[in-house]
DNA sequence: CTGAAAGCGCTAACAA
DNA sequence: TTGTTAGCGCTTTCAG
């Protein structure tokens, strides 16, 4: 098991090493007789050599390998953007290298530390918030750095990600089309940008309308089914009229908002309307299926990918920011409030 | 941006690159004196001085990484077994190179050249299916490789995974105590040990209780919701009595299954059983609550981990297959068979 | 078109 | 305890 370098593909072919390098690499084969060639080709094939990537990368001063930083493997809104990475790098033969931060702010430290010791030639990173700021510029000015899903506002790193503001906007016009005047909204976890947005968006959609919105913000760490458990009972709890609709940054929080309106009794979307965020599988099988704002993961992946490698490339000129379109996706958790609902209602 | 290295480290703190490299390294620092040591740390620290693992690999022979190959980053129960490699590796500061193979046994072979390549150190892959089984055993006599959650029989490679046969009969057991005796199975993929696993135990019990069961078996691709509607579909078709329970081979399948009954009008469960398996995320939040088969999933990740790390220690003596249990969470989408079910039930 | 030579940045004998 | 030396496997001038 000796591993065969290329050393010994060359003596098999009885050339110099510089030659087998020369017709093994795609691009320079040209400079090498065909003849030789195929001597070499065949030498190397027979051999089984497989050429050693790290010693490739010492010389040449690249890895081709790009670092992919995630802040949850279990979003399943995260699948579709991975793969668009992929996609994208795999043309090019650069392989992803993805990791993961569970959102904190130490791992996501560590991780960069290893990736630039890595020496990879890009990094992509979904992983941002704002606390990161400092260590992020820290990295996008060693290696090119692209920000995907989360901008970095001020951070002047170039970054693709969806128009959160849109969504949130498209979340409120759609609950103010349907008569809603008083509407809450479940904040995601502060200090990113994506909940950020979301949440500007719809309150100023709501207050444009002259409506009411009102933020519930608590100490949520992630925003998972529990936390919207947690927000959505902070509203039913407060003092006041109730909200006719609740807007839940994503869609796990929704499903646990659902839930607690469901033990207080309050029927959606008969007593209470509820739209979530990302559109992630299984959000059409839910009782009742839930109105949603759906993203484009898998081409925001792609731009991305495409962005990183233009800028290593040495291209500094691309747009340093693209957003896209969210899209409203109208299922069977939000309806017109109920006319004897607007106004007065009794949280018990 | 002159990237540093050890030389201008070693300059600095005015020794030689090879006290530099001893200084800075965790084991060897000992055999530097204090005073050297300090002087190489406060120098590679003032030049911001990061080790070129590429460098450190090619010579010592050892990359630090692992590559690890899922075969559908969007499965939710994937998660939590990247979680348990990434952390298990992480304790020895490995870093996991993750890619994902879309059960495509072509991007499989890509992705172990790559990987191979690259020159992991080892390789935990969850993607192997029967027809991979000499491009993996290829692979594991290039470098430690071990199996999750797949096993492959007759391969020789080490593997963990779950006790799927258990999980079938489990899910069986469970059907029968509810008195159900005509059963049906909606096979996931063929060609895959869970599946295979799942298959035989389900149907096993079922026998040896003395009872029915259906197998459905279709050209199914990758075991999504569409194919659970598909397989349904077919069962609802043929001719016969219909079965009282059916175990579908993963959650979303069994979603897909209960679309296709309500379409028929069959109410679940009163009408019909549905039994999952994998219990992931939002299964409980479902109309009904599906009852499932629940697996381990970062704990097996972990072992895996474990187990690739041992073998690059070179210990061959570990035991080359764990299998761990699984667990029945029983929820709302079973009930006994209806009285005059059992028999005799019109499709339509 | 091919070979000779010089490293990429680091580590590990081996001496001193 | 530290320095010297010799590469790991590959790519790339520079000559020929």
């Amino acid at each position: 098991m000796a591993t065969v370098t290329l050393k010994d593909v060359a003596e098999l072919a009885g050339v110099d090493v510089s030659t087998a390098s020369r017709a093994l690499s795609a691009d320079k084969s040209s400079l090498v007789k065909r003849a030789t060639r195929n001597r070499v080709l065949s030498a190397a094939e027979e051999l089984g050599y497989r050429g050693n990537l790290q010693a490739s990368a010492l010389r040449r001063g690249r890895t081709a390998t790009i670092g992919v930083i995630v802040a949850d493997l279990s979003n399943p809104f995260i699948g579709p953007v991975l793969r668009g990475i992929a996609n994208a790098l795999g043309n090019r033969d650069l392989l992803p290298i993805m990791t993961e931060t569970r959102d904190s702010s130490d791992e996501l430290a560590r991780i960069c530390d290893k990736l630039l010791a890595q020496r990879v030639d890009g990094v992509i990173t979904t992983a941002g918030r704002y606390r990161d700021r400092s260590l992020l510029k820290r990295v996008a000015s060693e290696v090119p750095t692209v920000l995907a899903v989360r901008e970095l506002p001020g951070s002047g790193i170039p970054a693709i990600s969806h128009d959160d503001v849109a969504g949130g906007r498209l979340a409120a016009e759609h609950l103010l089309s349907l008569g809603h005047t008083r509407c809450a909204q479940l904040m995601g976890p502060e200090d990113i940008w994506s909940f950020e947005g979301r949440g500007q968006g719809f309150r100023e959609a709501i207050a444009a309308a002259g409506a009411t919105c009102i933020d519930i913000t608590g100490a949520i760490r992630l925003p998972t089914v529990e936390a919207g458990l947690d927000l959505a009972t902070e509203l039913l709890d407060r003092s006041g009229r109730l909200p006719t609709a609740v807007f839940a940054h994503n869609d796990s929080m929704a499903i646990g908002a659902i839930g607690a309106f469901r033990e207080r009794g309050l029927e959606v979307p008969a007593d209470i309307s509820v739209v979530g965020y990302n559109d992630v599988p299984l959000t059409d099988q839910l009782r009742p299926p839930l109105t949603t704002i759906r993203l484009p993961g898998y081409e925001l992946g792609r731009l991305a990918a495409e962005l990183v490698l233009t800028r290593i490339d040495g291209v500094e000129s691309t747009a340093e920011k693209v957003v896209l379109a969210p899209e409203l996706v109208v299922r069977q958790s939000t309806a017109r409030p109920a006319a004897d609902t607007v106004g007065h209602v009794d949280p018990n």
